[in-house]
DNA sequence: CTGAAAGCGCTAACAG
DNA sequence: CTGTTAGCGCTTTCAG
């Protein structure tokens, strides 16, 4: 009745000494490329593996020794900005014994999908979400390393990669000043969490804006605006925002996906001409023609590959925390421009 | 020296039946919710837990039981349909036990991960990549219970997700006739590998495509392009394309990244007024207004939904193989209209 | 309702 | 170089 009557047992290691006539203990070695096998001995366990069409049971070994599995925890696959990260992290996997898996976050925190990791034994943890507790972390990395991506933290047991933000935001405000802006919106996802959670991405990225529009001096109007989380609520926040005069002469987005929902409102008002446009994290779609979206890359490959790279050493035996840090590059297309004259 | 020095041992069920002064059985019990606890012992050994902040592992609990993990094997993030089914799984698996870990393919073939997934023991896997061998898969679900994603072919081992593609192609040809077009190009990834493939989707729609196109009768004409699998590479051919005249009056992509390097083309040679362009896969950027592109909706959602559900059921202990179809819809946008009068 | 005992498949020490 | 032994943490009979 139950699934087992249907389902084939796999050969066990058991299975396969039996038929090579030897040792699991043998087999076990051949199987791990460990030392001390003869020959011989090799190439009777390859056969017998091979005959028997067996695979070692990840979570017998996980038991005793390495899962060889890193876990990736990610917000939301929406997100394009992820696919850059992945890609990274699976070539820097490329060529060794690991496996990437992902875990989908269910909700904004993460919590699940990452206790979810760490229940299935991974040999270490990239963490996304910006918003989990940094002591809950702290107390995590205490059992598996951890690598956190994208938040601005410093910690005693985990690893950080991040981009430089406060550098990518600087570059944004010194091109649109530059260029005569006078009147900028910046639209963050929410303006009141992240006024409260300093390590945030975007969180440095509002207060680097504000900072240098301060310093831009008399006469320069910043404004901030919290579009929410997607693209749609981007879109009505900008929609809103261009229903009353005067307009702003720039937006700048805190991510690509917001500055696509802005890009839709601007279309629809026909304001794309002399509203300019800059996002943040240089997704794909930025380049697309159609788009056009001046935009700062992170180099979100570069940052996947880092972190794996710092999971790896922390498995080999690193204990002391790392830090690592990209520059990101302002991509101007053409979105942003000098604003318009009558301005 | 070794990582295990520096990291603090998780407890486990031990720790807590010593904690909580019962035995490890009694743990187990409470842990799964199986019958027969009383109220006070569970009490007790759910304080322990607490107490301990203990967490059972995944991996020794798959060597007996399950390890509630549902696998999904995809073979590349950045095509954005996967966003879709992605939320679809995890709709249907909320509420229940189950997590969701994805492994994406290393290659384009996804061997390599759907035998990860295996290896680590999960429940049941969801199978996306659309060329693996029928024999293999169905090798494999003799081992575990599997849901083929997209692929027409009939099992009697696994389950399979499909989408009508025949009917989403006739939707396309019939809505593109009927405008007027005579001159159609069809893009396909590779027309050769296509030919070869019958369970294929994409095959089918191309198959579909130039039955329609004959059914059209005299006059029309029907081309088919390979164009390579990235937004890229449909972008050179494309515009390679429109290098020469008389230009098609409709493009017809296989799916929606197709379709945004073809409209990347058509927007530099400012043809995108003069040339209609249907997608499909209706993935979130064709909505978007700056793109607008027409496209057939697969409703990915449901098919991810539908497959976890499958894969449940087969869990659940049902053998004989099931075949779900979902019927696609077109979804008439800017990119497409009647194709210009001198033509 | 509770606990004792026997493994699941594998690896790590060690003895030969 | 090879085999034996003792678990890893959990579930699952099966007695009490």
């Amino acid at each position: 009745m139950s699934q087992a009557s249907s389902r084939r047992r796999s050969a066990t290691i058991q299975d396969v000494a039996r038929a090579a006539g030897v040792s699991r203990a043998a087999v076990s070695k051949v199987i791990r490329d460990a030392a001390g096998v003869s020959p011989a001995m090799r190439a009777k366990v390859n056969a017998a593996i091979e005959e028997l069409n067996y695979r070692p049971s990840v979570a017998a070994r996980s038991l005793r020794g390495a899962s060889y599995t890193l876990g990736l925890e990610v917000p939301h696959l929406g997100n394009r900005f992820l696919t850059q990260i992945v890609d990274g992290a699976m070539q820097a996997l490329a060529g060794t014994r690991y496996q990437l898996v992902i875990a989908p976050a269910d909700g904004r925190q993460g919590y699940g999908a990452i206790e979810a990791l760490a229940d299935r034994q991974v040999d270490g943890i990239v963490v996304i979400s910006p918003r989990v507790d940094a002591a809950w972390l702290e107390r995590l990395a205490g059992t598996v390393p951890v690598v956190m991506l994208g938040r601005h933290d410093r910690s005693a047991h985990y690893d950080t990669v991040v981009g430089d933000d406060v550098a990518g935001t600087r570059q944004v405000t010194d091109y649109l000043l530059g260029l005569g802006h006078r009147h900028i919106v910046h639209l963050t996802e929410d303006a009141a969490v992240n006024a409260s959670q300093a390590g945030n991405p975007h969180a440095l990225r509002l207060r680097a804006f504000q900072d240098a529009m301060e310093a831009a001096g008399r006469g320069h109007r910043a404004q901030i605006l919290g579009t929410g989380q997607t693209e749609a609520s981007a879109r009505a926040t900008v929609t809103a925002l261009l229903g009353e005069r005067p307009w702003p002469t720039a937006l700048f987005a805190s991510h690509d996906q917001l500055a696509l929902g802005a890009l839709a409102a601007l279309v629809e008002h026909d304001a794309a001409r002399s509203v300019s446009l800059v996002g943040y994290d240089n997704t794909d779609l930025a380049a697309h023609p159609a788009i056009s979206l001046t935009s700062v890359d992170q180099r979100g490959a570069e940052m996947g590959q880092r972190a794996v790279a710092m999971l790896l050493e922390r498995i080999g035996g690193r204990t002391e925390p790392q830090h690592h840090v990209v520059t990101p590059a302002l991509v101007v297309r053409g979105s942003s421009g000098p604003p318009p004259l009558e301005a």
